[in-house]
DNA sequence: AGCACGCCGACT
DNA sequence: GTCGGCGTGCTC
């Protein structure tokens, strides 16, 4: 540093917008000249210099002029390690969203700031009160009769006035503005007492009571006021005049909201069978080498993938390194969780979406501290707070709900990939039916791909039946159930035996139609048709929420001749119902008015052996192991594979092999039938047959011949806006420019453009959609480019009411 | 996105 | 004259 040089912070702030984002410059103010990379602060921002937080990104010493100072900071410490800071700047340039949306998603909602905006009344003349209006002078004696700051909500509620009554007042110095910083979830605290430094209390004259306390302080060192008060007997006010004489001091120490009770923590070791046991060997040599690298533990359903990774963790676990291991959906693994706090006990810290915000900002700073080293949660966990991360395990990586469909939209394996590369960790990927992307890196030699190929134990693959639903309706069985599904259910009944009937959702909702005019009801936002839910008795959209009371009368020809059709969860539980009336039956589905914790309770009663029929959509292929469950019943399997993306296909194999496989978990042999109007379709004979090897080269093949992934990255752009005209412009010309960009600046990028196109949905909350797809490579120049023409966008004022978006590799095509 | 500044119409 | 309408441009 040169004398006239002084600290300047890069800051990512709040509440930016994409067009205008970057890091912003501060000068560092002398007295907070140790401030680190990693703090939050409060910066002046925009002509009113009004409040926002913000990051500390970076810090230099330079002498640029005209520079604002940070206000000051949220955090004492940095809560970032320059590796998470490193994983901001990853997200940020990958995922096209703002500095600080990069640092948010990675931080528990709880402990992000609230800036709210307080008024007081200034003393001023008689002659300045004269000239305001009577309102403004009942707004100016209301403050004043607060004599405090007054937030500026509780303000507006009041009077019910806009923001600009108040900013005039602001202006004619009336009232004084000052933004304040709140954490919406607030710290546990307890009051805490100890003895002063160098108090020998023999020194003074005590009352019995103050001689006591200060003993049992004298012994233990501290305690909360609580627990002094418990032990003694006596009133805070003994311990108060401790504190008076000089003698104790009271201060504040953070307590956790979950009481962790280290029960019985199991010591034994896991077993291993031979082929678990090879495979953990050849994990354990690439997790000692200290290079980063990516695993994918490819396992057959039952052969007991859990206790590989289990044992891989407890290795990580006492070389003192952290651990990730995310699941897809943790509401449906509870026994996982038992698992893992039974085995490591209070070292365990859950990232659970039942947990309070409170709850969670407490797990997280557990994490945080080095308190818990294993982190067992959902997507989000992989921004789990450890310092020193031995191993990453993504269990059923394949599953659609690691990417993330909200800005930033990040794949959580990517993230992963990046964060084991820092650590030089093992990123283990763990799955039955493997993505076809994992795979096809596993063939090439880029992942080390273990198998497991056989069912653990006495456990076999379960018989299946694939039945011709076309066939069932010659006969005249117009129901959703074969003959043959009934006939297994009927027996499974007789000889106290579960079942399991999966439902697909798409196409499985009861809509209402006119039988006058035969209108659809749709939603009056969306092109989306609105779908009748029993449990409140509305119609609703599934899009944009939108509900209304049902009637038989149709809102087009306004007869009352409107009539429900199509089968839902809610109709194919009523016919199983009707058809066995002495079974208890137990539904479940994503939209029925279920609470996470209810799933869990749910299924554990099926566990329990308190319903004998479990029926529902995807989340019945998942979760909780079934013992005795030996039958499984796809209702219609064509809706999945039919649907409208190159990934469909894959999610079908996946889901039906999942489901297939519930079934005969434990001693007695398990059947399946899956009923289809398409037998012929491979992917029903290969999921049927749990033949993942012959169903990945078919659709490896189909992927290359069509330049998918991993063949190919795919670009998904999306434009929204209210009026259609402007946004298929928007659309239009977005598209040529990026495409112009690319072919006069990088000639040579290979790349296919198809669209614009209407979007599936093409309208959502009365905003139209369309979309452009690119397949391209996901390469640095073509991330540039994008960013290049959004920017451009932003700034244009003619499509400055339509919304792009940008997805590097969706879910789906929606 | 907000927010402030500035340049024009309708009001006591 | 002046209040406040919205159009415009900037954010370290």
């Amino acid at each position: 540093m040169k004398n006239d040089e002084f600290l300047i912070a890069g800051i990512a702030v709040d509440n930016t917008t994409y067009g205008f984002d970057r890091l912003f410059s501060y000068k560092v103010p002398d007295h907070l000249s140790n401030v680190k990379v990693g703090q939050r602060v409060l910066v002046p921002f925009g002509r009113g210099d009004r409040f926002r937080q913000g990051m500390i990104l970076s810090l230099s010493y330079g002498k640029e002029e005209n520079l604002k100072e940070i206000s000051s900071l949220l955090d004492d410490k940095p809560i970032f390690t320059q590796e998470m800071i490193d994983t901001v700047n990853f997200i940020h340039d990958r995922y096209f969203c703002t500095y600080y949306d990069s640092v948010k998603v990675m931080l528990p909602v709880g402990i992000n700031y609230n800036i709210s905006t307080f008024y007081t009344a200034v003393k001023v003349n008689d002659d300045v009160l004269n000239s305001l209006t009577d309102y403004e002078r009942e707004i100016y004696d209301y403050l004043l009769s607060e004599n405090k700051p007054v937030k500026k909500e509780t303000i507006l509620n009041v009077f019910s006035i806009g923001e600009n009554s108040l900013n005039k007042l602001y202006r004619q110095g009336v009232v004084n503005r000052e933004d304040d910083a709140f954490r919406k979830t607030k710290d546990a605290t307890v009051k805490m007492v100890s003895l002063c430094d160098d108090v020998d209390i023999n020194d003074y004259k005590l009352t019995p009571k103050q001689q006591k306390v200060a003993e049992l302080l004298t012994v233990v060192d501290k305690a909360s006021v609580k627990e002094v008060c418990y032990y003694t007997g006596y009133t805070q006010s003994v311990t108060d005049s401790l504190v008076k004489k000089k003698i104790a001091r009271y201060f504040t120490d953070e307590v956790m909201r979950i009481p962790y009770t280290v029960s019985d923590v199991k010591k034994d070791e896991v077993v291993l069978s031979p082929s678990q046991q090879s495979a953990f060997d050849n994990l354990y040599s690439k997790y000692c080498d200290d290079k980063a690298s990516v695993s994918l533990l490819y396992g057959v359903t039952g052969s007991g993938k859990t206790s590989v990774f289990m044992k891989l963790i407890e290795k990580c676990f006492n070389d003192n390194k952290g651990t990730i291991l995310m699941v897809p959906e943790i509401a449906l693994t509870p026994q996982l969780i038992k698992i893992f706090t039974s085995r490591f006990g209070d070292n365990v810290a859950v990232f659970h979406s039942g947990l309070s915000i409170g709850e969670r900002l407490d797990e997280y700073k557990r994490v945080s501290r080095g308190d818990a080293k294993i982190v067992l949660g959902t997507r989000s966990a992989v921004f789990a707070p450890l310092k020193n991360i031995g191993l990453i395990v993504m269990d059923e990586e394949q599953e659609s709900s690691y990417k993330s469909e909200q800005t930033p939209r990040y794949n959580a394996r990517d993230i992963a990939k990046f964060r084991c590369y820092k650590h030089n960790a093992l990123l283990l990927l763990s799955s039955a039916t493997p993505s076809v992307e994992s795979f096809y890196m596993a063939e090439k030699g880029i992942y080390n791909l273990v198998k497991l190929t056989e069912r653990y134990g006495k456990a076999t693959l379960p018989q299946v039946s694939v039945v011709d639903m076309n066939e069932e309706q010659m006969k005249g069985n117009f129901s959703n159930y074969s003959t043959t599904l009934k006939e297994l259910i009927s027996s499974n009944l007789i000889h106290k035996k579960q079942s399991i009937i999966l439902l697909n959702r798409r196409g499985y909702n009861t809509f209402l139609s006119c039988r006058s005019c035969g209108q659809v009801v749709t939603c009056p936002n969306c092109s989306i048709s609105m779908t009748y839910h029993s449990a409140n008795n509305r119609m609703m959209c599934h899009y944009c929420g939108h509900s209304v009371p049902y009637t038989d009368e149709c809102p087009d020809c306004h007869q009352h001749t409107l009539k429900f059709s199509g089968a839902g969860t809610q109709k194919a539980e009523q016919e199983l119902v009707d058809m066995f009336p002495s079974a208890r039956v137990l539904r479940m589905d994503a939209d029925a008015t279920m609470t996470k914790s209810s799933y869990e309770t749910k299924l554990t009663a099926f566990a329990n052996g308190e319903y004998d029929i479990l029926i529902g959509t995807q989340m019945v292929a998942k979760g909780l192991d079934f013992p005795n469950v030996t039958l499984v019943g796809v209702i219609n399997a064509d809706q999945m594979l039919y649907s409208d993306d190159y990934r469909s296909y894959e999610r079908a194999f996946s889901l039906l092999t999942q489901v297939v496989g519930r079934s005969g978990r434990g001693d007695s042999k398990g059947v399946a039938v899956i009923q289809t109007s398409t037998p012929e379709n491979y992917v029903i004979g290969l999921s049927a047959k749990q033949d993942y090897d012959t169903f990945y080269k078919g659709e490896i093949g189909v992927r290359k011949a069509l330049l998918y992934p991993p063949f190919s990255d795919i670009c998904l752009i999306g434009y929204q806006g209210i009026m259609e005209g402007a946004t298929i412009k928007c659309a239009n010309a977005f598209q040529n420019a990026l495409i112009n960009k690319i072919k006069t600046n990088y000639s040579s990028m290979p790349l296919r453009v198809l669209g614009p196109s209407q979007a599936y949905v093409y309208k959502v909350n009365n905003k139209y959609r369309y979309k452009t797809i690119i397949k391209c490579r996901n390469s640095k120049d073509f991330r540039s480019v994008i960013k290049e023409t959004l920017l451009e966008f932003s700034k244009n004022k003619e499509f400055k009411n339509i919304g792009i978006t940008v997805d590097i590799n969706p879910l789906s095509f929606n």
